[in-house]
DNA sequence: TTTTGAGTTAAACGTATGTTTCAAACAGTT
DNA sequence: AACTGTTTGAAACATACGTTTAACTCAAAA
């Protein structure tokens, strides 16, 4: 075994290159050199260029959805009829969120950025892992927000939770390119909370509307 | 010449074909072959590959930009003095959009997909493109914003303003998707009008928030 | 000490890509 | 009909890609 071990590597080789140029623009060879391992070295561990963008994901996921799901068990049986609202549903989210992107400031973009890809990149593939992987979660949240928006029809519902997806996907991905325009036009620095303390109003706001 | 224009041709097949599998999986010799096209007309025509990826933007870009600058001429001649509501500034924007892509989904889904590309794919090509084309129509149309929402700090309204967008461009862009979602798991059909008509009051409630 | 097996390495493989070439076909003008 | 500039066509080109191969390393087991 390596100093640090070679799959670690590659993954954050990968997660840092697929975020900044996407997955087909990305080739192993690039991955490869940023993480100073062998070519050969993502086929032996992965199997396949598409495996090692699912274990990129995974690596990612599989720690967001233990966190949101256990958060929102113990909130149950502390409160076991209590209906949250959406503002309590997206701060478990985004506690959830800044809890596994902790210690490195471009996470949270680059998983943006990621989700983002995944939703509309490629043929699917992503898109039907992220569904299977994790239908339950997506269930159980959608279930506490039409709880908490008892009023609106499921179909528009659903887009209006797609809506905020976007929202989120699109704004926290270029956080870093939008953050420096409003240093350049506003004079005015914004910490990623406050973009967040921005955000999760204007979700609120726009999944109530009328 | 031909029957249709080479040149157009390969713009619809280029078209198509982008918006159902993105840029770099969609190769020039998939194109000219929907096309019915030689392989060498691309570059003869285009030039290249990124020049051709410009060029399918710049055919909606230009109308699009037209569109919503004239319709904005013509209500500031007819009202001058009028202050347009947040819905009514997304309906102009909406139209000049449906306009352009005239009821061919694909082509909104493009339109919505290079706008989210362009933005958040740090050095790529279209975002300076972008940047320089649409600079001035952005600026007016946050003008408007602006007297829309007098009350809002500058820099919460810029946020505010990505946030629309985001929705829009993710959404919009990946709409073929999320309705075949709505399809299997709603039962229902939703054209492009319905979710559009989805769309405009969540941003408007969102950018109104508190 | 020998054997084993996972891990690494350099090189090669086959394929697909964007681009270029240059001759042929074409349309318009003289 | 002959000429001219533009457009098309089939083929080749150079390169980059994902993947595979086979020789090698080296620590731990036998």
């Amino acid at each position: 075994m390596a100093q640090v071990d070679t799959v670690t590597r590659i993954l954050d080789a990968a997660e840092e290159l697929f975020a900044e140029h996407g997955f087909a623009e990305t080739s192993l060879r690039t991955i490869t050199t940023r993480a100073d391992v062998n070519l050969a070295a993502v086929n032996y561990h992965f199997g396949s260029k598409k495996a090692l963008i699912q274990a990129v994901f995974a690596r990612f996921l599989g720690p967001f959805y233990k966190l949101v799901e256990s958060s929102l068990d113990t909130h149950e049986k502390q409160h076991p009829d209590s209906i949250l609202s959406i503002e309590d549903i997206l701060r478990f989210v985004a506690r959830a969120m800044a809890s596994v992107t902790q210690g490195d400031r471009n996470r949270l973009a680059i998983f943006m950025r990621l989700l983002g890809l995944a939703y509309n990149q490629g043929q699917g593939h992503l898109r039907k892992y992220l569904q299977t992987e994790y239908r339950s979660l997506f269930r159980r949240v959608m279930a506490l927000i039409t709880k908490a928006t008892p009023d609106l029809q499921p179909v528009e519902r659903f887009w209006r939770f797609h809506f905020m997806l976007g929202s989120a996907a699109f704004t926290l991905s270029s956080m870093e390119n939008l953050r420096a325009i409003v240093e350049h036009d506003f004079d005015t620095k914004c910490t990623e909370e406050e973009v967040v303390g921005y955000l999760l109003p204007f979700l609120a706001a726009g999944i109530r509307a009328k």
